[in-house]
DNA sequence: AAACGGACCAACCGCTCACAG
DNA sequence: ACTGTGAGCGGTTGGTCCGTT
């Protein structure tokens, strides 16, 4: 299938955008309003492509655009959005007006990421980084879960609808099946290997992906399993694994509003097309990764 | 003053999805 | 059902600014 590509096309200005660039489709926008994107450069009298004249228009020109700096609320949100959601920024953007998903992932890259860092805080999973070397399971993607009477209700984040509730009986039997006596799921092993190239059974080998333990099915509660979509049309989800653990409170450690769905939780991102090969990515924190965090300048504490 | 490096951010790139023909 | 195209999204890049040496 031929990919349309701005970089195929001749005599296209690239790179920032001047004054002028911007007067004429900041004009046209707001006379003609926004339709389609490809027949946007020549009507407005610029050398570029519809791509760039759309994303200049959401980033910049827009002109219900919030600029200034991220309020303390705004960043609440933003943090308690991405442990729900992942780095789908454009579902957290819809929920900050004002701002664009652009502007949230770069402050997330440049700010926040580290700020949670600092606090000994793994941004991906939101979970407290362990100060010792020792290899935990970091896992990156498990089905949301909750009990099976909330099904069908509203998920939410700092009171924000992000999805609705659902029960995944199915799954779940295969999840719990799919474990050894041991608590150890050899399909993620395996696959992983499939995958990543990994050494089946030895999760140091030279990446940060892999695993050395997994809950026990046993102390797994049925009860507790939700499956929420918040997909909207693509394969992916996102997920939760709730313990009833006594592991220490990560919401009362960094002060960071979350949702009291999710207490205790760890947060797997989930791809929805392998759901049912009981395919799941954990990630491995070491020492050596956890050192390299320290840096930067954040002065948040 | 110059060189360097990190932080920030606008813009680009490549991919997927939706939809029309 | 298949194909081509546009829109949208997330990851990445590269330019600029600014503090430090």
């Amino acid at each position: 299938m031929g990919r349309h590509s701005c970089t195929e096309k001749e005599k296209l200005r690239k790179g920032l955008w001047s004054p002028d660039e911007d007067e004429k489709l900041n004009n046209f926008i707001t006379r003609f309003g926004v339709g389609c994107w490809s027949s946007v450069p020549k009507l407005a009298g610029l050398q570029r492509c519809g791509k760039s004249c759309r994303l200049r228009w959401i980033n910049y020109l827009r002109p219900d655009l919030k600029r200034g700096m991220f309020s303390q609320e705004e960043e609440d949100l933003i943090i308690s959005l991405h442990e729900a959601l992942g780095n789908r920024w454009a579902q957290i953007a819809a929920r900050l007006p004002g701002r664009t998903d652009n502007e949230i992932k770069n402050f997330w890259n440049s700010c926040l990421k580290k700020k949670l860092i600092k606090q000994g805080i793994d941004p991906k999973t939101h979970k407290l980084v362990p100060e010792t070397g020792d290899q935990i399971l970091q896992p990156k993607g498990l089905p949301y879960l909750a009990t099976s009477d909330e099904i069908g209700q509203e998920f939410r984040v700092n009171n924000i609808i992000c999805g609705e509730k659902e029960y995944d009986p199915p799954f779940l039997s295969e999840y719990q099946d799919s474990f050894d006596p041991n608590g150890h799921h050899s399909n993620f092993v395996t696959d992983y290997d499939d995958q990543n190239n990994q050494i089946e059974g030895n999760p140091d080998s030279n990446s940060n992906y892999g695993f050395n333990s997994l809950p026990d099915s046993a102390n797994i509660d049925p009860g507790i399993f939700v499956d929420t979509d918040f997909s909207d049309g693509s394969t992916s989800r996102i997920c939760s694994y709730l313990r009833s653990s006594n592991s220490s409170n990560v919401n009362g450690h960094t002060g960071i509003q979350t949702n009291n769905m999710m207490p205790n939780s760890e947060q797997y991102l989930w791809d929805f097309d392998t759901k049912f090969k009981s395919r799941f990515q954990f990630q491995i924190k070491n020492e050596e990764n956890s050192s390299s965090w320290q840096e930067g300048p954040s002065s948040y504490i």
